[in-house]
DNA sequence: TTGTAGGCGTTATCAC
DNA sequence: GTGATAACGCCTACAA
């Protein structure tokens, strides 16, 4: 069903049922009310590729994830997906995973589809390989990365201040009079995770350990948190407070803590980061770092609007992360 | 950069350079290869509008959800995702809430960009105003329904046993010696929570209470199973067994009961729905049936693709929940 | 092997 | 107030 197919039942031109679907003036008032029934009758619905053949716009805009089953980065999606629809927007959710290769060929599927603008999610996306596609394909249209940055003309980046948040997880901990701090995260040698750790060797300078000896690294799992603490127990039996790069890592440490009957948080008081469910669903619950990434998300998909609509904002910016106490430390 | 751009710069027409793009005999190697270098060059990239126009194929499936922040959602998205993409489609995930309007209204939105199926995450698309919609605007596209049904020649329905399921957790809980068994689930009114419902007030027919005054209903959230388990320890102080209709609501439970001082499992035995990362998470660990979205989802993808490719299948599936035994039992 | 012409469904620009 | 007509970028006969 085609405006030339409810043209004619109605006897009038596609031109005038075009001025009554985008709701034009300049038709008469019986033409149009003649047209509207028709239009109802057979429920015609505008066929939107076309329509975005002839307007150049898509009307959509491209979210990177590397996997949408992360909730920290779905909860990012949503919030994107709100500020879009009411736009007139629709998002393509890709993901890819985190092999450069994949990253990239994701980028020309949402460039073949001409989006309008694009949304990642993770720092991930910051390397060398995403800027080049971005710069090569996607220079003309804003591209907003959460939580990483490039150095492009249309990209922004919204950053959250994750080596800082870090080190005050360990000033934290100090505080509270604890001494033998370690660190473990999850593996992705990303941006992200990097300052997280640098985060960690800065502050934990002031401490009375080798940094260096006390920073660990494992899969991003409830199992590798575990391990990961059975080890730190094993080569630092000391240890007196860990901080984990992410709350499920947290999480499967304080069944490790629980399975040696190590009490927390009174001989070993632990910090989590994402502020997630995870935390409030841990028993001891855990202190989190909120690293703001619904803010950044809802700020990303503002970014990204604005663009398009010609209004200008910084490219870059630092949100700057809370910790919210709970019963681990 | 259109392939008249390409044609122009390489001296040939535009049809040559079509055929180049799409990989098709009867061109010129020499011609080919010329073209190929000009391509790259100017990186051209095809315009999936464009093609989606003249070929009538959008190449995009539509997934519904009622909010993609709900893990037991998105983690069937993932898979639905993976399984479309290889095949050169997108998908668009639109976050429908769970009012009608708003249901019907995104089904409107995918079908104006011309999806060629859809899959609908969640039993709450099993409604009436849905049916209408999908009847009235998509009854030439495959529409796939995890958890739900309607009766309808292109839907699919992939259900799972709930009711069974819930059955399957009471009778557990009896053979363990227990009697006193309630039942809280989350509120919306959807038909997988009436099924739910009826599990339980069929099986507990064999116990020495009356099940409906043992049946509760509150919020999907932490705080939710937190005070409707302390409603429900206040009212029934012998209870030695709960069935929560999803995990999150267990774990809010479990905190009730810490709270309470009641040991669990000792006193109270608990299970949850959907044996998501919450329930491995728990401390105790929490027993939970597992319903097997993962492979429902995987299901929905493959039976909407096969549609497309003029597969046959069964409108109507169902698949049966196992339980996972864990510490909360 | 190559090129021309028509059409996919819409919108926009003209005439009338 | 209306209706032709030409794009938009691509594909596919069909003709050369």
């Amino acid at each position: 069903m085609t405006i030339y197919d409810i043209a004619k039942l109605a006897g009038v031109s596609a031109s005038s049922v075009s001025r009554v679907v985008n709701q034009k003036p300049g038709v008469n008032p019986e033409t149009r009310q003649k047209i509207l029934k028709i239009m109802e009758k057979n429920n015609y619905s505008p066929n939107a590729i076309a329509r975005g053949l002839v307007s150049q716009s898509s009307k959509t805009i491209g979210i990177l994830v590397a996997d949408i089953r992360n909730i920290h980065h779905t909860d990012g999606a949503y919030y994107i997906e709100k500020e879009l629809i009411g736009l007139g927007y629709c998002c393509i959710i890709l993901n890819t995973g985190d092999r450069d290769e994949d990253k990239v060929h994701a980028i020309d599927i949402l460039n073949r589809r001409r989006v309008e603008g694009v949304v990642m999610m993770g720092s991930i996306f910051q390397c060398d390989a995403v800027k080049e596609a971005i710069s090569q394909q996607m220079s003309d249209v804003p591209v907003a990365i959460v939580n990483g940055w490039l150095d492009l003309p249309n990209v922004y980046g919204i950053l959250s201040d994750e080596q800082g948040g870090v080190a005050s997880c360990v000033k934290y901990l100090m505080a509270k009079g604890r001494r033998k701090i370690a660190f473990i995260c999850d593996k992705p040698y990303n941006p992200s995770n990097r300052l997280k750790e640098s985060g960690y060797l800065q502050s934990a300078r002031d401490l009375s350990i080798t940094p260096a000896e006390w920073s660990y690294r494992t899969e991003n799992t409830l199992e590798g948190g575990y391990e990961a603490t059975l080890q730190v127990l094993k080569e630092h039996p000391d240890v007196d407070g860990i901080v984990y790069a992410v709350d499920l890592l947290a999480a499967g440490g304080l069944q490790a803590l629980h399975a040696q009957k190590v009490p927390v948080p009174e001989q070993v008081a632990i910090i989590g980061i994402n502020n997630s469910t995870y935390a409030q669903i841990c028993s001891p619950s855990l202190t989190s770092l909120d690293n703001k990434r619904m803010e950044a998300s809802v700020m990303a998909a503002r970014f990204v609007i604005d663009h398009i609509s010609g209004k200008k904002n910084p490219n870059r910016m630092m949100l700057l992360p809370d910790l919210v106490v709970r019963q681990s430390t």
